[in-house]
DNA sequence: CCGGATCCGTAACGATACTG
DNA sequence: CAGTATCGTTACGGATCCGG
């Protein structure tokens, strides 16, 4: 009978890059830190956001990542009482690094593949780049039947999922919510057209989805 | 004959994050980055500081890199009139994506694991995000027959290689280096031990060694 | 020596099926 | 729902070889 170690693949190398992609530089692992920075997960959330990864894989992710004190399992509290991921503080602190290769990235978007898949909560998040701060507003954005809440205070805070109820909320599809995030329409255009409704306060969600827009093209 | 279409594997999201692991997720690939942030590199620099990296991967991550536009060949002038490859701007746009992954795995550089390389280049690049600004002094580091000019203005820049002399030179080896760079050693204290020499402007080194010098423990 | 290319074994990953 | 088990495929690691 064999004990077999399980030995890590390294690039042995005494310095921070080298170290951090030891940890998190896997295929998946970094895309499944920016799922749980919207939120706690749980795993058939995985299977449906991460599209193309296998159960096996993900949960060997978990495990890894739960080992490396970066995710944490949790008990939603009743009825619920799912078991959920949530990341534990020193997973959070990957907030920039995922933020950075997100800035990075953004260039790709500029000429959509065909096929690729959208979330708005990816979409949300790298906002929060875009957020100049100066605002105190709480909206809420209703996107095929998924719930985020975005806070606008000295930073931006953006969650998946119930939470406390909001000044106002803006409900529309994820086409339409695409067109947002890449400055394709106006939140004025989508409400004529009746591709978005407004519930609430209309001047928070105006306020809020300008403070957000993308960056101009100059 | 078949004709194969070389097909990357990717994720398939529109997401700043997935497209960016798409195009420099891939092993090796950011640490390739990481070196030619020191400036430019011949493919057996590469060799010998990539420790572990095959041939035949190196190739193909360089390859690759210039495909994308991050990476471009170039000839050294005459007398050398060796082959290099550099970054080309989109790659140097990295930088930011390098230095937070660094500061991440920055925590895992407390308890060095045994039979880790160290590289006097990378920690040095690590170095830019301590320098606090408010200086204007250029010195040099030689560490084994390796020669670093570190620039202090506006901004910190450090780069590999001949370069314009420097109003100071400190020499010492990497083991010195690495206490320095840990704050397990002062200047003073190397200089003292004779593990470091000094040559010319011997308060420029002390400057620029207090201006990046590591975060107090508390 | 430099800058790779080629071949092959192994480990990581992907697809599918199955289970408590 | 939350995984495990099995198995084929791809990427990676180790070694050698080759033209300039």
């Amino acid at each position: 009978m064999l004990i077999c170690v399980a030995k890590r693949r390294s690039y042995h190398q005494h310095c921070g890059l080298a170290r951090a992609l030891d940890v998190v530089g896997e295929r998946w692992t970094l895309l499944i830190i920016r799922d749980l920075l919207l939120g706690p997960r749980r795993y058939t959330d995985f299977l449906r956001s991460l599209d193309g990864i296998t159960t096996n894989l993900l949960a060997e992710r978990l495990a890894h990542l739960v080992a490396e004190g970066l995710v944490e399992q949790a008990e939603l509290a009743p009825p619920g009482r799912a078991q959920v991921y949530r990341l534990t503080s020193a997973g959070a602190e990957l907030e920039p690094v995922v933020m950075e290769l997100a800035r990075w990235g953004w260039r790709y978007l500029a000429k959509p593949r065909r096929g690729d898949r959208f979330d708005p909560g990816w979409a949300l998040l790298s906002m929060k780049r875009r957020y100049p701060g100066g605002l105190d507003r709480q909206v809420g954005f209703e996107v095929e039947g998924r719930a985020f809440w975005v806070s606008l205070g000295e930073k931006m805070d953006v969650v998946e999922g119930a939470l406390p109820p909001s000044e106002a909320v803006a409900a529309l599809h994820a086409e339409a919510f695409k067109m947002l995030f890449f400055g394709a329409a106006t939140v004025q255009a989508l409400e004529q057209e009746g591709e978005l409704q407004i519930r609430g306060d209309r001047q928070a969600i105006l306020e809020v989805a300008h403070a957000l827009r993308p960056p101009s093209r100059l």
